[in-house]
RNA sequence: CGGGGCAUAGCGCAGUCUGGCUAGCGCGUCUGCUUUGGGAGCAGAAGGUCCUCAGUUCGAAUCUGAGUGCCCCGACCA
């Protein structure tokens, strides 16, 4: 007798044990695990494959608005480090700092540093500073800006609390560095890629955001301001999707990028910085995925089709294979996106419930069986991961065909009505302290239920605000720039406000 | 950095209090056979410095001491 199939590919389920599902939807799609290295990462194939799809996207809007790649230390001096205060303060407890160039045996038969640094290194937690004193060579006229590069690396912030792809002590990400001689100028490029970073949220991930402005107790450390995208996951709570910084003349002036104006006078350039990492990957976790496991938009699937042949014994098989194979070399061919169709033939020897649930917990967005009765009537059997996993139809072949990259777009778009209606759900106006405080507190303190949501409310910018903030573990996400001028009332002080606030819980 | 807990197979655990046969169990892994249109069954196999070091003892996973690592709660997290 088979033992009782569980009700649902994931344990638990969202409502039960939200972070733990979190874990258990990225190890049942072998996405990434832990490494021996606390808060370090191994990102599996199948994460990479996102990560690359990501990289693609984005590394081509980057260069469409006019930037390029280079690449730069990962080692930054200390004293570069110092001589931007706020930077500093922002940044400090978090950083890796290598004091040794050399190891040697400690008479114990283990090893030892040796050959201390005469000045130790930073291991970048961002790039603004080595950048800053690089860009300071290249700069000396003003034919020389603007500087507009973009580099992928790595990155290290000595987190306290892990989570995979969510905050994790190494991650990945791009960071964009740009020096220009105007301040117009670069305020229009923090603009324009906060818009980049919102266009690839909304049309790639699928994943609707709120454009907004931090405030300034979450500004980056040293930024004049700070421009983020923010997204609402499935428990109500908030991800900063991507930020883009408008640096003013501090870095500039940190680190002596200076340049001769078209008048003759030495002026400091204004420059910006913008960045999105590997954390994205996390949002799409927790926006489209279910309690069967990860469901990935299409436009970012390593894979939008696996095939299942299905088969008795040897002698169906070949016949099977071969009207497979045939199927996918024509599927194979036909334009999606910005590419083509990507099919896997799944014939590994496994017992086919288990080998078809794995692709369920991987996202894939379409399952394609086919068997022999399918090749008599010459059609398939197709599952889309946005619909149940039973919910499946059978396509005649052709159709299947001709209409896949329509149906792959139908799931692209699904998924983003489905969490942008989510969204709209939870986005809540209030209008006083004690609703405020209501809408953010638990039933059940000891493990909380998910609750609250995203808060719109009056807000000044005051000590006291912050206090009560902290006291709620409810964070000012961002002044949203769409939202409407409305003269209120600031609900934590009284203090007059002319716009409203997006308050949440975050990660 | 403060408070608490844990350390035995890849993972989850029992055994420790009350020292004693060859250190077990579940899941997973591997192999074979039977199965396959919905998460299989049977048979077999591999896998352990019982965190480390020192001590007590005829004998230590078990008792004692020191160290290390990890987890949870706080603090911190642009």
């Amino acid at each position: 007798m088979a033992k009782q199939a569980a009700k649902t590919a994931i344990t638990p389920t969202r409502e039960e044990d939200y972070p733990e599902w979190y874990q258990q939807v990225v190890k049942g799609a072998d996405l990434a695990e832990n490494s021996p290295v606390r808060g370090c990462m191994v990102i599996k194939p199948w994460g990479w494959g996102i990560w690359e799809n990501m990289q693609r996207v984005l590394d081509r809007a980057f260069k469409e608005t006019g930037h390029v790649n280079a690449y730069f230390p990962l080692f930054i001096p200390l004293s570069f480090f110092e001589r931007e205060a706020q930077h500093v303060e922002g940044f400090a407890k978090e950083c890796a700092v290598v004091t040794h160039h050399r190891l040697e045996p400690d008479g114990e038969g283990g090893l030892k540093p040796a050959g201390p640094l005469e000045e130790p290194l930073v291991v970048r937690p961002t790039s603004e500073t080595i950048i800053g004193e690089t860009y300071a060579k290249w700069v000396q006229s003003y034919r020389d800006l603007p500087i507009l590069i973009n580099q992928w690396a790595n990155v290290v912030r000595w987190e306290m609390r892990p989570r995979v792809f969510l905050r994790t002590a190494e991650f990945l990400w791009q960071e964009g560095h740009t020096a220009h001689a105007t301040k117009e100028e670069a305020l229009e490029e923090t603009m324009k890629m906060l818009d980049v970073y919102a266009d690839f949220a909304e049309n790639v991930m699928a994943v609707p955001v709120i454009k907004g402005e931090k405030t300034p107790a979450e500004r980056f450390p040293g930024a004049v301001n700070t421009l983020c995208i923010e997204a609402v996951m499935q428990d109500r709570k908030a991800l900063q999707a991507g930020t883009s910084h408008f640096l003013g003349q501090n870095f500039s002036k940190a680190s002596n990028i200076q340049f001769l104006n078209a008048e003759g006078k030495q002026e400091f350039a204004w420059t910006t910085s913008w960045g999105v990492s590997t954390r994205l990957i996390g949002a799409l976790i927790m926006v489209h995925s279910d309690d069967d496991g990860l469901v990935l938009p299409p436009r970012l699937a390593p894979k939008h089709v696996v095939l299942l042949p299905i088969y008795r014994d040897a002698s169906e098989r070949s016949g099977v294979l071969e009207y497979v194979n045939d199927l996918a070399n024509e599927l194979r061919h036909v334009p999606y996106f910005d590419g083509k169709i990507q099919v896997e033939v799944d014939d590994r020897d496994i017992r086919g419930g288990d080998k078809v649930w794995q692709h369920i917990k991987k996202g894939v967005p379409l399952r394609v069986e086919v068997g022999p009765r399918d090749i008599q009537s010459n059609s398939v059997f197709v599952g889309r991961r946005d619909q149940g996993p039973k919910e499946k139809k059978a396509v005649p072949r052709d159709e299947f065909v001709a209409t896949v990259a329509k149906t792959l777009d139908d799931i692209q778009t699904s998924l983003f009505n489905k969490a942008a209606a989510l969204r709209e759900s939870v986005m809540h106006p209030v209008d006083s302290l004690v609703e405020f405080e209501a809408y953010f507190t638990p039933k059940n303190p000891d493990k909380p239920e998910i609750h609250g949501g995203f808060a719109l409310a009056h807000w000044a910018d005051d000590p006291a605000v912050e206090e009560k903030l902290k006291e709620l573990k409810v964070t000012a996400r961002c002044i949203p720039l769409a939202g409407p001028e409305e003269p209120g009332k600031c609900i934590f002080t009284g203090k007059p406000s002319n716009k409203r606030v997006v308050f949440a819980k975050a990660y």
